[in-house]
DNA sequence: CTGAAAGCGCTAACAC
DNA sequence: GTGTTAGCGCTTTCAG
């Protein structure tokens, strides 16, 4: 099934045939319909590596993550899939399993082959990340590079806000001692979450912080983490993550504790699993699948030429807080 | 950078430095140093669509699935990834939300742009599986299509023995009144499953096996199956997955009910959620990520044509039980 | 508005 | 062991 078939059917040029299919508007009506019928009868699909090398584009976009089982990864490419399909371009995924040089190399590999990267909390230094964002069409999604990568466009969440969120919503419940699980030191997240935290605190007369850290930034970290913040004995515990939270409800369950009776439980990303445990949990955070739509489309502007009003090019969105069952009033509000 | 290039800086012909790369045997060492060296310099990397278009391959290939967001999918994208890239390919992941149309629109769209293709847990009819399959390379994961469709790879789990595991399972813990929440009706694991655990119940005397059906396959329909099931009075209950366990989980907790001291609990896929809930969840299944990298062998073998023998094309692994916390004797085993 | 024709970069015969 | 050459199927000037 190539141009030619389709040609010979309708009785025109297979010139012709390229254009119906890619400039509609420069055909005449009646000989659109006949290569239209002609396209529909024979079942014909344009053979995109063809394409690709004639018009240098491949139709495909690379989206890279560091671990497609983290369900904060997993929902935001689910809106990058659905939204790239629905915009003709093909998704490829790589899942690089946290590591830096598997992301250098498979991006260097990859570049020939994809229109455009949308590089998901990427695990690569700033030296290296400039230097690929230079080169390729990129989008960076929860990571930014300051100034010095101000041409690449971003999809961030206000970290900053989402800890100050996270706080706030504990302080009007009546919380005044709480803790904070930290996340890995060198993380992108962690850093401005634990920074919105510390000020929001510290903008709160009579509010006590702790923070605990260095614990994996998954389920078993928060069981490894569980015993350590009781030891600072707050009334409610903020997660890094949902998963952290996750964790620390399993374990506290096993000791006996409830939330949010005993103490209560805030985690981050607002990921689906949040909705699964017992008690849910209440999380802060965006829309993820929303995120992976963004990223998309950002990246489609891009390579398109469609948007080209550099304006919006460093999308922050707001957090929002779902408020589910782990979190209350301390048990002691005196 | 083309061949061209590499070809002037090391002083051959492009068919040579084609050769060196495809065929590195069959130049001489000395060219194929030179050869190595320009490109390395370079920083060559060959335009996969021209030596798709050529060769009529992409070197890609294309794994479907239900929802990304399932950990069952996602671990066995997971799988996949890591194997397909090891072996060259890069990956393509399509998520049809859940739709039988979405799906089969895609793989035609997608028919063209890729060597193989692997449907997991399809949702097409047999007619149009049976159709597809027989148009293109697939292989089949967590679905058969019997006598018919035999000349397509498939790998999937015993689920019938898988239903006997959990049964026997909770049998010789001591369990004789055991409830069953069903997934969807025309699932075809739901029917594997759900013959296996009848057999395995009936072929016990004194086993009474109760079923309950029609709740959504996640944590939202194990939660509204909690109490529905609850009234069938079981001692130990058989969860249709992982994801509905939690939501019995949750539903039964907040109605103070704990397992394994009240009621016990077995999830089905062994998913990594099991091990985040409290308590960790008893599941039976296989590993996933081998799943799909096994998915990914065979259909590379045949694309590749490697192993031509076709003895082996359809794997059955045998499920594992994961014995974890959610399981233990019936509280009063008189 | 439509057709003819020139490649995109690569691979695989086929010669030498 | 190496070079020459003819396309793969498509898009896109350039004529008409």
């Amino acid at each position: 099934m190539t141009v030619h078939d389709v040609a010979a059917r309708s009785g025109v040029s297979i010139a012709t045939v390229s254009r119906t299919l890619r400039e509609p508007h420069r055909v005449s009506e009646s000989t659109r319909e006949r290569v239209l019928a002609a396209v529909d009868e024979l079942g014909y699909r344009p053979n995109r590596a063809a394409a690709s090398l004639r018009r240098g584009r491949t139709g495909m976009i690379a989206l890279v993550v560091p671990d497609i089982e983290n369900p904060y990864f997993s929902s935001l490419t689910k809106g990058a899939q659905a939204i790239s399909r629905e915009r003709g371009y093909g998704l490829v995924v790589v899942d690089t399993t946290e590591r830096a040089d598997v992301e250098a190399e498979e991006i260097a590999a990859l570049r020939p082959q994809a229109d455009g990267f949308i590089l998901a909390s990427s695990r690569l230094s700033d030296d290296a990340l400039l230097e690929f964002t230079s080169e390729a069409t990129c989008v960076l999604v929860n990571r930014d590079l300051g100034a010095a990568g101000d041409a690449t466009p971003t999809v961030t969440l206000d970290e900053a806000a989402a800890g100050r969120a996270a706080v706030g919503h504990l302080w009007d419940l009546g919380h005044r001692r709480i803790s904070y699980v930290g996340g890995p030191e060198r993380s992108w997240s962690q850093s401005r979450r634990s920074r919105g935290i510390r000020e929001a605190a510290q903008a709160r007369e009579g509010m006590v912080l702790q923070e605990v850290s260095g614990y994996a930034p998954d389920a078993e970290g928060g069981r490894a983490a569980a015993a350590d913040v009781l030891a600072t004995s707050p009334t409610a515990v903020i997660a890094y993550n949902d998963l952290v939270a996750l964790g620390l409800l399993a374990e506290w369950s096993e000791a006996g504790l409830r939330a949010p009776d005993d103490i209560s439980l805030v985690g981050f990303d607002n990921t689906y699993v949040a909705g699964t445990s017992s008690p849910r949990l209440t999380s802060v955070g965006a829309d993820l699948r929303q995120f992976g739509e963004q990223a998309v489309s950002l990246l489609l502007d891009r390579i398109d030429g469609a948007g080209t009003d550099s304006a919006t090019q460093h999308l922050q969105l707001q957090p929002q807080l779902a408020t589910r069952d782990s979190t209350g009033r301390p048990r002691s509000t005196s």
